[in-house]
RNA sequence: UGGGAUGUAGCCAAGUCGGUAAGGCACCAGACUUUGACUCUGGCAUUCGUAGGUUCGAGUCCUGCCAUCCCAG
């Protein structure tokens, strides 16, 4: 008798295409985790087309104490956060794992682009085959219990072979189109997303370079470290944010290159291994989710990473996270401090 | 009021012996992207404070006017 899979449907092309490589091996059961008042139409319309039962399950209320929270409080405290890193490890393969507990299903699924691998009697997320889709980054806080329950159909395959996939057993989702924005928030403007339920945050200042008044900005939850667009200040040199000044209130610009640095602390800090970690090692490591992975030596210690690259990074930023990897397999991460 | 200087796109700014408007910033569009960003590509002055004049041709030369700034008083 096969196993049973529930694997987590949005409706788009790559959960699609992995319920559907799915059965071949499994008993597959469809879920649509309503977040935000997401639709689920695809997603059924999907399971009816490959014959597997589907169901919608509403998850709002822990998507919104685990993630939306967090992202509000986040961006009031003047850093900016990655809501899917803690949707993964809450909902996606939190609530999701419950749920699947709870109707005695063996296994999660999702459509991420990441394989799955043993190494040393214990699983690690490892970087997809085609490393221009890799999710992995997105997975780190995942735990080994969590990983022992999933699986990941697409981790060997290309985003190309996936639609050629969903094309070929006659899916009306292989054109959509990558999602991408903040799922919670269709037009992508966070800012007044939060000012809708926090008010209008107060204005202050740019300070240049030079420690000059160069203007009024519109509250510090509209910048992000590394930011250049969008500060309307015409100055001799593109400027960057080189970080937000919660105390004073002010947004610190400067000239290429005040945005890059080498040294990066995170905390709350999570590794996929159950093992004791070394005090000191070597490995490639990524600052944020659209970014290669860089030579850094790593420091952990009083519940901080310490990452030193070897180069140094554009806009470390606060409130993303720090990644770790050694090659294709990833190790933890945490919260950027500073 | 005398003397000097300047006036080129939203901002900064190049423009040589007059030859048919660089560049940077900002902005806009597109690409990229399961976060915010970065990045990349493309767009952006029929016109040079203004009115005349010289010239085949003027942002560039000449004259008047206007505006701004500085030094004198």
């Amino acid at each position: 008798m096969k196993k049973k899979v529930l694997i987590g449907m949005s409706g788009g092309v790559d959960s699609s295409v992995a319920a559907h490589l799915l059965m071949r091996d499994y008993d597959v059961i469809g879920v649509t985790l309503l977040l935000h008042g997401n639709d689920d139409s695809d997603a059924k319309a999907v399971c009816k087309r490959l014959g597997i039962e589907h169901f919608s399950h509403n998850a709002e209320r822990d998507f919104s104490e685990h993630v939306i929270k967090n992202f509000t409080s986040e961006y009031l405290s003047a850093r900016t956060p990655n809501p899917c890193v803690l949707c993964n490890y809450h909902i996606k393969f939190g609530t999701m794992l419950e749920l699947a507990e709870g109707l005695g299903i063996d296994f999660i699924a999702t459509g991420h682009y990441s394989r799955l691998l043993n190494f040393g009697g214990e699983l690690f997320p490892a970087r997809a085959l085609h490393s221009e889709k890799d999710q992995t980054y997105a997975l780190y806080r995942l735990n080994q219990k969590q990983l022992s329950r999933s699986l990941f159909p697409l981790g060997a395959l290309k985003k190309s072979d996936v639609r050629a996939i969903a094309e070929e057993i006659g899916l009306s989702v292989a054109e959509k189109s990558d999602s991408q924005d903040i799922c919670f928030i269709p037009d992508g403007d966070y800012a007044s997303y939060i000012e809708k339920s926090f008010g209008t945050q107060p204005h202050g200042i740019f300070r240049g370079p030079n420690g000059e008044n160069l203007g009024e900005h519109k509250g510090l939850i509209r910048y992000t470290v590394g930011q250049r667009r969008g500060l309307g200040i015409a100055y001799s040199e593109r400027l960057f944010v080189s970080r937000l000044d919660a105390e004073k209130n002010e947004v610190v610009l400067g000239t290429e290159g005040c945005q890059s640095k080498r040294c990066v602390s995170a905390s709350d800090i999570t590794f996929i291994s159950k093992k004791p970690i070394p005090e000191r090692f070597s490995c490639t490591a990524k600052i944020r989710y659209n970014a290669k992975a860089y030579p850094a030596d790593i420091t952990v210690k009083d519940g901080k990473i310490t990452a030193v690259f070897e180069a140094p990074q554009r806009g470390v930023c606060p409130g993303q996270s720090l990644v770790l990897y050694d090659g294709d397999r990833l190790l933890g991460g945490g919260i950027i401090d500073t």
